[in-house]
DNA sequence: CGAAGGCTTGACGGTATTCAAGCATAGTGG
DNA sequence: CCACTATGCTTGAATACCGTCAAGCCTTCG
């Protein structure tokens, strides 16, 4: 499990040059302390409510986290996705209460550990460190890329980009087979992803689904048939937005 | 100038053990880097195009920058603001271009500083780096919540937010004058930020003018007439706010 | 004084929301 | 095995919100 945490890694010695514990050794203590902040969830289950103390790092396994916030009239917004391998810290500015609501979309394993420890860890695993930093630098690219379409875009370019930003963040980490992936959400949901009402997600997807670009079986079974059209609907080309987003 | 960057820190001794060099000489090599790297633009320049090479941490000394992206079809989305204080790595995911463009709103000076010196600095200076912390988790605050309205609200909920949010930073900073601060920004760029078209920011503006909870002289000059009912727009309250966007 | 840029207002049309009803599927308990 | 329910997808109709187009006005600057 831990090896998902740096294994994927750059080799980063080359250019900088951290005085680094040797490789065996800090794979086992990053792996020893993954380990022992284990925790599972099941589907549904909030881990954190919005402004609710929190200072701990959050560093997936598995399964799938969904990141939102909400308006008093009951409205949502799903801020962002976490897969495995990702690593985030849900602290607003102030840092000591979360900025997010927390919720698991599957079954889920997470490593919820302890600023402090944390901080501790990546001081002594500088490989850690950098994927963290990568790890924030990709929340903000894609950040920006939704906002761009919750601002300028269309139904059809918001559906498209989620899409496109989902195959390839799935791709990178091997679930996806060949172009058809699975969504562990409904449409509501990736409606407030998108800023879209559930209906007009409904409708959306099927505009696409007419277009020959994609097909779905209405269970959030996704399959791409058309990446070209699919990336000129978002507005974006594929190996653009896979740079832009993806850690590397 | 310097000081500003570490004036404003909270005293981090206490719950972070660093090896702090003194105060006194780590101020003055903050105070060395910012100066040596020190750049002044006029209103309008264009700092950095999307997706150019870009290997900087930007740290605002004064002036207005934005930081967008842009749709094909010449759309334009307003991804944030940044002012005197603020620390950015406009970095995507792949660290070495830039992910967003970078223009002046104003008469603008930014100390430029190449990640290897600023990584250098803020190993030097933990009081930086901490302060480089805080940054992003205000900027991601920030950007969560304005996504929220930009996926869910409707354009007073979306105007009546970026007033909030930016009375608030100019506050920080004592750029407010009471209730009243100027915006060195026209209407289209306004609606840049909040996804709206010229047109509708300068209705929306109106009707909240006419609901007396601002007025404006068509100028950018802002003055907040009733805060609480502005916040009751915008859908947040104004300390809950502060505690959550603004760094600490 | 003329030109340019930005604000303001009206009219019109398109996109997305809401409300409502129907359908399909999976799970539950008799 | 079969109602029965709950949940989510689908589709239609009516409505609201916002964008676009267009024209007029004001201010600033050369």
């Amino acid at each position: 499990m831990a090896g998902d945490f740096l294994a994927a890694l750059p080799d980063v010695s080359n250019d900088r040059p951290y005085l680094a514990a040797s490789e065996d050794e800090a794979t086992k203590r990053v792996e020893r302390v993954l380990r022992s902040h284990r925790r599972s969830f099941s589907a549904g289950t909030i881990l954190k409510m919005e402004r609710e103390p929190c200072s701990e790092t959050y560093c997936m396994l598995d399964g799938w986290l969904a990141l939102s916030k909400s308006t008093e009239d009951g409205h949502r917004q799903i801020i962002d996705f976490m897969l495995p391998g990702d690593i985030m810290n849900p602290a607003s500015a102030h840092r000591n209460t979360s900025a997010v609501q927390i919720e698991g979309l599957s079954q889920t394993t997470v490593s919820v550990i302890p600023n402090v420890i944390w901080a501790n860890l990546t001081e002594a695993v500088p490989a850690l460190k950098w994927r963290a930093t990568c790890m924030t630098a990709s929340v903000r690219s894609r950040m920006s890329e939704r906002m761009l379409r919750l601002g300028k875009g269309n139904s059809e370019m918001r559906i498209a980009y989620s899409l496109m930003e989902l195959f390839l963040r799935l791709r990178m980490i091997g679930k996806v087979d060949g172009f058809s992936f699975q969504l562990p959400m409904t449409q509501q949901q990736l409606g407030e992803f998108t800023g879209l009402s559930s209906v007009h997600v409904c409708r959306t997807m099927r505009r696409l689904s007419d277009k020959n670009i994609l097909t779905t079986n209405g269970k959030m079974d996704i399959v791409i048939s058309d990446i070209e059209r699919l990336a000129r609907s978002a507005g974006v080309g594929l190996d653009t937005l896979a740079n832009e987003i993806l850690p590397n």
